[in-house]
DNA sequence: TTCTTATTGTTGCAATTGCAACAAGATGTG
DNA sequence: CACATCTTGTTGCAATTGCAACAATAAGAA
């Protein structure tokens, strides 16, 4: 898995923080660092842990927009449409994140620096990774019902791992929350599909009979 | 609107264009242009146009996973996770898009061109602003109710105008289908909320009362 | 082990939604 | 103009879904 540094080696690395000012920042579980991000256009590289980005809206519904893990990024540049005061970005676990400001990136004085474009190469194809991710999100938060939803997944999983008899990577729970269904109409749902023959499981494993 | 070639002359956007292999092709309306995209990894540049990334699934429902226009940017590393062999790419209206390997872009023999990192942070800041497009859509999609998804949107367009008083960029039936919700319940939708008092309605034009 | 918490599984019921079908404007084109 | 097409607006009805509530396991902690 490519992270923001492959190719550079840990002292370029250094002279990147340096050139880019960056600063290091270890947090502890549970708590909101939305207060890091609302200032300016900054980056924040998740080195180790993991984040979720969470959207409240005037009624106090939360929202999960992300799940974020390590070698992911964020910003308020990629978030700005959706973050409104009463956002937050909650430390799931113990996390080091990088923050880099995201002027200095484009401040182009360091063309000289050979391992400034290998980072830039490096954010390039994190991005695009990412987007895949929301693309998928997308194409399964378009179908209308729950059954589609299912099954949409169901083969985005089977794509990824090659083979009819996938293994769920969350619990059932967390799907539901993932499809933005209702928990009992999602296991309804399956019900129904195990009795259409559509599929069979066992705990986490799944048979697409399709 | 920042774009690829922002502060980069004509004559270096040419000489990049060599430098990369790129190939411009021009479109007409209503063709698909997936094979374009299924070799290699190739990224497009949209430089007049616009067109429709659609995923057909193994029932043959069409879903709309996005709307490109001018200046936008897509590839198959970004869309790679929900493209299989029935999707299209389809051109909306004649456009003219460019193709450039992701391989040659990611090729650092070229530092020396001081135009290239350029290129790179435009590249970047474009994907950024996709990101946050997806975000918002993500965010939109996630509400459970089609009154929520109402909502959601109207908030955000009122965030984007500064105002209380929104005005839709796009058709009704277009926002049934980017809400992905049955039009005529969304309809519906719309005139309980009108009755309940918390939106007025003047064709495009929407007063958030709330 | 025992106790606590998280996850899975199920059901009735009310509310929401999709679907089909149709009517009335609005817009665009020859 | 007349014609076709698109968009908006409406309704009945059946199907799906969310919600609440509860039981049964499973997993984890003391």
């Amino acid at each position: 898995m490519i992270n923001l540094f492959t190719d550079i080696s840990p002292k370029n690395k250094e002279k990147l923080f340096k050139i880019f000012r960056a600063s290091t920042v270890k947090f502890t579980k549970g708590i909101n660092i939305i207060s890091y991000m609302d200032r300016h256009n900054t980056i924040g590289i998740i080195e180790e842990g993991s984040l979720d980005i969470i959207v409240t809206d005037y009624e106090g519904n939360i929202t999960l927009i992300d799940e974020l893990h390590e070698n992911d990024i964020f910003g308020s540049m990629i978030y700005s449409a959706v973050l409104n005061p009463e956002c937050s970005i909650n430390i799931k676990e113990n996390s080091v994140v990088t923050f880099i400001d995201y002027a200095e990136i484009t401040n182009a004085e360091f063309i000289k620096s050979e391992f400034y474009i290998n980072f830039m190469q490096n954010l390039l194809t994190i991005v695009f990774e990412q987007m895949s991710l929301k693309n998928e999100r997308i194409e399964v938060l378009t179908k209308k019902s729950t059954r589609d939803k299912l099954l949409a997944y169901f083969n985005q999983l089977a794509k990824k791992q090659g083979i009819k008899t996938v293994y769920l990577p969350i619990t059932l729970s967390d799907l539901a929350k993932f499809l933005c269904v209702d928990r009992s109409a999602m296991m309804r749902e399956l019900k129904y599909l195990k009795e259409e023959g559509m599929i069979e499981t066992k705990g986490k494993k799944i048979q697409l009979l399709y």
